[in-house]
DNA sequence: TTAGAAACGATAATCATTATCATTTCTGTA
DNA sequence: TACAGAAATGATAATGATTATCGTTTCTAA
């Protein structure tokens, strides 16, 4: 219990190779051609090194949840219309300090954050009444 | 099509009453005791308000979806140990101007942020081998 | 070795969300 | 007003990602 686990390395290990967000079972289905190893311990391993402040997730507007490392701290715009994720340039909380907080020491490992609206093919199709901020 | 269902107004009104983001189930518990509406038509709901920019959500380490007005631009601090989840004073994000982006002009109508770590007592059970960037 | 603990794979169970479909409500027109 | 087609709704069945279960295998430490 003191450090990970073969499947936790392994996961750790592929979601590395990945230079985009990754579902479990794509993962599954990517992994199990190295090596034998079941679904759940891919699940299993995923909730571990999320608990770990490893690797973190995010879901998409489809509804399937998507893993990376935190290290690769990247960040989407995501348009409500299409559905289609553009990855920002660089991540905006980059050297940003954070206020104090309640218990004023929280250890923050990681974060995730993504911005949601239309993107340029899509805003044409809008009416003028439902447009909010331009950025 | 023009405007907003019936359903759909009714959700976004018992949402902004809401002090907390709420799983669409409760939603639906506590919608049911004032009028008659089925789930399906809070899910149809949360949904068409999703893709008109008025509503967003989260899914908490327990894996709930919960939903809340872009309005109440709330962001938390969750421990990756306890499971709890303490609100953030202020959007860091407020005033920030983002980066000229890929199309370049990306209408943005909202922004999901998250801190993941270890609140103040979970810190003290960690290994210090552990420990990563205190905020 | 060997006993107990931890990890694993296969698969069954769960449960939030979606799809279906019959019914009701709306909207515009004759 | 009466009516036809469209949109919305509620009940409920289906789906599918995730979790729980359980028998087996691998690891760990005496
Ligand atoms: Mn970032
Ligand atoms: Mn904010
Ligand atoms: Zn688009
Ligand atoms: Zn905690």
């Amino acid at each position: 219990m003191t450090h990970c686990t073969p499947a936790q390395t392994a996961v750790l290990n592929t979601l590395r190779q990945q230079n985009q967000p990754i579902s479990a079972q794509a993962l599954h289905g990517q992994m199990r051609t190295q090596q034998r190893i079941g679904l759940a311990t891919i699940y299993r391993a995923l909730d571990a090194l999320k608990r770990l402040g490893r690797v973190q997730h995010r879901t998409t507007l489809a509804g399937e949840t998507l893993y990376n490392t935190v290290e690769q701290d990247q960040h989407y715009l995501t348009c409500l219309h299409c559905g289609q994720s553009f990855p920002l340039k660089a991540c905006p909380l980059k050297g940003l300090q954070l206020q104090p907080q309640p218990s004023n020491s929280f250890e923050v490992f990681y974060h995730t954050l993504e911005f949601f609206g239309l993107c340029q093919p899509c805003q044409v199709e809008t009416t003028p009444e439902e447009k909010h901020l331009e950025v």
